[in-house]
DNA sequence: TTGAAAGCGTTACCAG
DNA sequence: CTGGTAACGCTTTCAA
């Protein structure tokens, strides 16, 4: 006898169980409870009515070893600090067991996923991995790749071989740089976010492109780290210059840092957009606060986490889809925190 | 052949495979992994060198389905809009994967858990849930008891049989009060926060208790639902009143909502703390940003997600062990939207 | 100290 | 349409 479950609460019903007390065969009851198109309705029927009252719930972990499949897909996240990947967890939850699946947390925080975390893809047969920023090391990868375990970057794109979803960054940056070409800004700052993910720099890409277009290059260039702290001290750098050789419109790669610039400006009692126009990315929700208020290109995270979960389907169910990279156009929120036209300018 | 695991990958490592290879036992093979003690200490050396040698990772839905122990803690979290959760998940999927578990992602948001949702934990065999805020409804309890899954609450304090780790609200409360008092304050409101949550009416507590042992009765009492928009509806409110009736001392019990009190405030022109002082709880870091320079209770977030661990692992390992409640100390914060002294009165 | 075999709950295959 | 049986990968009991 190997297992002794746990003491005291009463056994659990089994396919077995099940199957003595209506007098068919365990196999019937597992086809029947899986809608197998090959039984009798009327059996169905009996099944479903046992299963419901004895509240029979199928042991997802036998059914793994049996089949192959969890039902697992693994989770990992960028840092909370950004409240974009609380967003995107919530939506991945509710999606996701929309679909039946649940979700594994597999890491959260700055830093890439740990190798040691890879082993745990392997030892819970997860169907499918779904990675937002954080990068999978490369020895993590190809843990993946050999075992065929999908992967799908939401919000980035993957230089290793993975399926991705991600906002067309590119076409925000662009349309932002638009805008403020429109409001007759003259003197442009970027504040980057991580200067090597491809958010960050599709983002700048085509917001300075556009800028190109009009022969205007981009004066300044921070980093910011995609932190409220980075983009705070970019914003002190900018009160601390004279006035003259100030840009007068900043666009940061990410909203949470253009609220920190915005902080510091108001500190510094510069005012936004009087004197300075700001644009940020991604939609977040503090970014509608009224203090705020921060013109930006709202993510589709809805849309995101929806194909991102298709992606990961589409390999679960044939495992020889080739990788797929999607872009989904974000919208332009206006809001105050960038003034509109050339009268507002000071 | 039942199963037919992914095509296309190298088939994995299985106790048989090591063991054939080794011209062993799969039983040595996985008692040596373990460091079962009754393996030689050569065996043992042969087998972990194997397996490092080949990357094995034992299938730990394999193991649960013998053993009974899935290592799978199941985790239920708050809306994301408040970054305290966002803070206690980091924490958590941290310590959890140094304690060697894993987490499998319920729920998230606003809204009791389904019913559904509680089939998970069945189906996953989990070794217990570790839920935040959220209410587990009954009927999930009840599966959760008559299966022995333990729970643990983090953050509130439950009415149904669990565990619990939460902050000493009162305590907390009461030491706000304190300092508002000794500031000089005369008039006092309450923001609260989910009604009938044990955190919220903890806090409102101790803090009205401290009051009244000075002869002071709270003037008035909103409810600001523990999000951003409903502390800025209060500040609204308070912005509104007369400036004679107004409280000159506004305690939120959620630092989300005393930034949306300072934010309305900030917006119709009333200045804080000079005219009002403001306090908080929880000590999220945004509530360190500049603009807000919150005082507040700092919630023990590690201490909280550690004892919680603690709590679970014994009511795993022991299934008798009886519920515990365990109240952590916060350290109050002091920043700058309350004011010290009397001498800065305005 | 090690091996052999049974069993965990499910699904898949092959008969009937 | 349904039943029987083997198999998934591991742990555990029992025997040696």
């Amino acid at each position: 006898m190997a297992n002794s479950p746990r003491t005291g609460g009463e056994e659990r019903d089994t396919v077995i169980t099940l199957a003595r007390i209506l007098g068919v065969a365990a196999s019937t009851v597992s086809r029947a409870l899986r809608g197998d198109p090959r039984i009798s309705a009327k059996t169905r029927r009996r099944v479903e009515a046992l299963a419901v009252e004895r509240g029979y719930a199928p042991n997802a972990l036998a059914r793994t070893l049996a089949s192959g499949r969890s039902g697992l897909i693994a989770l990992s996240l960028g840092p909370m600090s950004n409240p974009f990947y609380g967003e995107l967890m919530q939506e991945a939850v509710s999606q996701a067991a929309a679909r039946g699946l649940r979700l594994l947390l597999l890491h959260a925080g700055n830093g890439p996923i740990e190798d040691q975390t890879a082993q745990t893809l392997l030892q819970y047969q997860v169907d499918g991995c779904l990675i937002t920023s954080a990068e999978l090391s490369s020895h993590a990868a190809g843990i993946c790749a050999a075992h065929n375990v999908p992967v799908v970057m939401v919000n980035r794109v993957p230089r290793l071989h993975a399926s991705a979803v991600a906002c067309d960054n590119y076409h925000g940056g662009h349309a932002l740089a638009g805008l403020l070409l429109e409001a007759g800004h003259q003197s442009f700052a970027i504040v980057r976010g991580n200067p090597d993910s491809s958010t960050s720099i599709e983002r700048e890409r085509g917001f300075a492109e556009r800028l190109r277009g009009h022969e205007i290059d981009v004066d300044v260039r921070v980093d910011g780290g995609s932190t409220y702290d980075g983009g705070f001290a970019a914003g002190r750098m900018f009160a601390e210059m004279p006035k003259e050789r100030r840009p007068d419109a900043i666009f940061a790669v990410a909203d949470i840092m253009a609220m920190g610039i915005m902080d510091a400006l108001r500190i510094a009692g510069i005012r936004v957009p009087d004197e300075v126009s700001i644009v940020g990315f991604d939609g977040i929700a503090q970014g509608a606060w009224p203090t705020y208020s921060i013109t930006s290109v709202q993510q589709p995270t809805a849309a995101l986490v929806a194909r991102g979960l298709d992606l990961l389907a589409a390999r679960i169910d044939r495992p020889g889809t080739p990788d797929e990279v999607v872009l989904l156009r974000g919208e332009m929120v206006i809001r105050r925190s960038a003034r509109l036209s050339l009268q507002a300018a000071a």
